[in-house]
RNA sequence: GGAGAAAUGGCAGAGCGGUCGAAUGCGGCGGUCUUGAAAACCGUUGAUCUGUUUCCACGGAUCCGGGGGUUCGAAUCCCUCUUUCUCCGCCA
């Protein structure tokens, strides 16, 4: 959410920006400085009723003290008319405050002006490509054949339990999703990240905090009889930890880390490509978020895109890292940078990691802050987060990439995890 | 699940219808003292909205778990929700 200070000083900036994203903020943008507007002069308005009336307040009670009975009935006296405008004020400025806030959060956060202009996954900006792609056999086998012939992932299974979209991990399956969640976590530990392990489910609160509300509804699980919604990713937990938080500047960056299962309903988006692995409604991701101060937050976020690519090349994987073009960032998003690997027997690339620095758009939100020392005012936080990394593409990339006529051979930098060097 | 108690500033904790944004202590910040530190002493110390103002600053409104109500006036009374604690029960 945009801050309204903003709005009202720059808005042909926010109009002029948000055309990157190809979005047309204007008539948004209006109504919104005309509530503002309003709103203020009806806040004005009873404020100083509301002072008048304190006043008042005041007065009777020394009166009553004094023993001024009499007065102290006239003074009542004047109150009451006073008490009904009041009343019909702030009956006004209700709806008025929901309507701005709803407006509010229409507007989608500024992109970067590194941002290139774009309207689809064709105008990303490719910022760089490592690894080698391997070239395999005529045999080679795409992963949900793979996982079929070595026994180590069964999706019929999961049919059975739960339904489509639910994998069952089986022997070394199980292992390597394991191998990997702990290979990223000591990762990112080394890299200063502190580890938490949040609850899964979360409240409404946390879910608008992100901004996962009230957009995104029908994307989460949703535990009616309770109200709770399964996370779709650990960025909503871990987020809303700095929910109403003022930290003193001094603490930041704070650096998390944390792995969870995330659930998606992936309502209507399913189609081609997302066959074996591709696409899931319960998977296993481990999530790096920075509470960062505004004038650091780049430098989180390319810190963070570092690390990612060191989880990556560390796996051998092929690479490319593009930096999304307006069409396709998120709403929230102020600048994003995409990994993708190279999934040799799909012969395609597969989104495995998105790190994004969100500024203070989800931080106006949650009520992040901070204080700069010696100052007196609060300043909103910038918040970054990305994944490091999610599991499926990346094991379905391993599974493609490295398989051989003897086996799917383990990168080396997973063996101490695994326990084994080959699935055969 | 049953019964009872409670929720106040960064923390502890008073206030239980009138001048209370809230005593006091601790902590934090600034200062005096000191070669430096500690101790002692002095001062200072929340958030949000908003008005005047270039800034500094000054003024008003709101906030004592959330929401609603009673009252001229609510931290204080009533209703409701949430959470915590104690006891009992149940389960691990």
């Amino acid at each position: 959410m945009l801050t309204i200070n903003l709005i009202r000083e720059k808005k042909e900036f926010i109009i002029e920006r948000l055309k990157v994203k190809n979005f047309e903020a204007g008539p948004i943008v209006e109504k919104i400085l005309t509530l503002d507007a309003s709103r203020r002069e009806i806040q004005v308005k009873t404020d100083s009723m509301q002072g008048e009336m304190n006043r008042i307040s005041k007065e009777i009670g020394i009166l009553m003290k004094d023993g001024k009975k009499e007065e102290a009935e006239a003074a009542k006296e004047k109150t009451y008319s006073l008490k009904e405008e009041i009343k019909s004020l702030t009956d006004k400025l209700m709806p008025i405050d929901n309507e701005l806030k709803s407006e509010l959060i229409r507007l989608p956060n500024l992109p970067h002006e590194s941002v290139p202009k774009g309207y689809g996954a064709d105008d990303n900006l490719k910022v760089k490509e490592g690894g080698i792609i391997p070239k395999l056999s005529d045999k080679a086998l795409p992963h949900w054949d793979l996982i079929k012939k070595y026994d180590i992932i069964d999706f019929e299974l999961g049919i059975k339990l739960t339904g489509a979209g639910f994998p069952v991990y089986l022997g070394k399956g199980a292992r390597l999703q394991r191998a990997l969640i702990n290979f990223f976590l000591d990762e990112g530990e080394k890299a200063g990240y502190r580890e938490v392990m949040p609850p899964i489910l979360v409240n409404e609160d946390s879910g608008f905090g992100t901004g996962q509300l009230p957009d995104k509804e029908g994307q989460m699980y949703h535990a009616t009889l309770d109200n709770f919604y399964l996370i779709p990713t650990a960025e909503v937990p871990v987020t809303n930890i700095y929910r109403d938080v003022i930290l003193n500047a001094d603490a930041l960056p704070v650096k998390n880390i944390a792995y969870t299962p995330c659930f998606r309903r992936e309502a209507g988006s399913w189609g081609a490509h997302v066959r074996g692995l591709n696409r899931l409604h319960q998977f296993d991701k481990v999530e790096i978020v920075q509470i960062a101060h505004p004038d650091h937050s780049y430098k989180s976020l390319e810190e963070m895109v570092s690390h990612v690519e060191g989880l990556v090349s560390k796996l051998g994987l092929p690479y490319r890292i593009l930096r999304l073009c307006g069409g396709d960032m998120s709403f929230t998003s102020a600048l994003t940078y995409d990994f993708e690997v190279w999934s040799a027997a799909q012969k395609r690339w597969l989104e495995v990691s998105s790190v994004s620095n969100f500024e203070s758009f989800q931080a106006n939100r949650l009520k992040c802050r901070f204080k700069d020392k010696g100052d007196k005012q609060t300043k909103l936080a910038h918040t970054l987060n990305g994944s490091a990394l999610a599991l499926p593409r990346i094991v379905a990339a391993i599974l493609e990439n490295n398989q051989t006529d003897n086996g799917i051979k383990i990168p080396p930098v997973l063996i101490p995890y695994t326990g084994f060097d080959l699935i055969s």
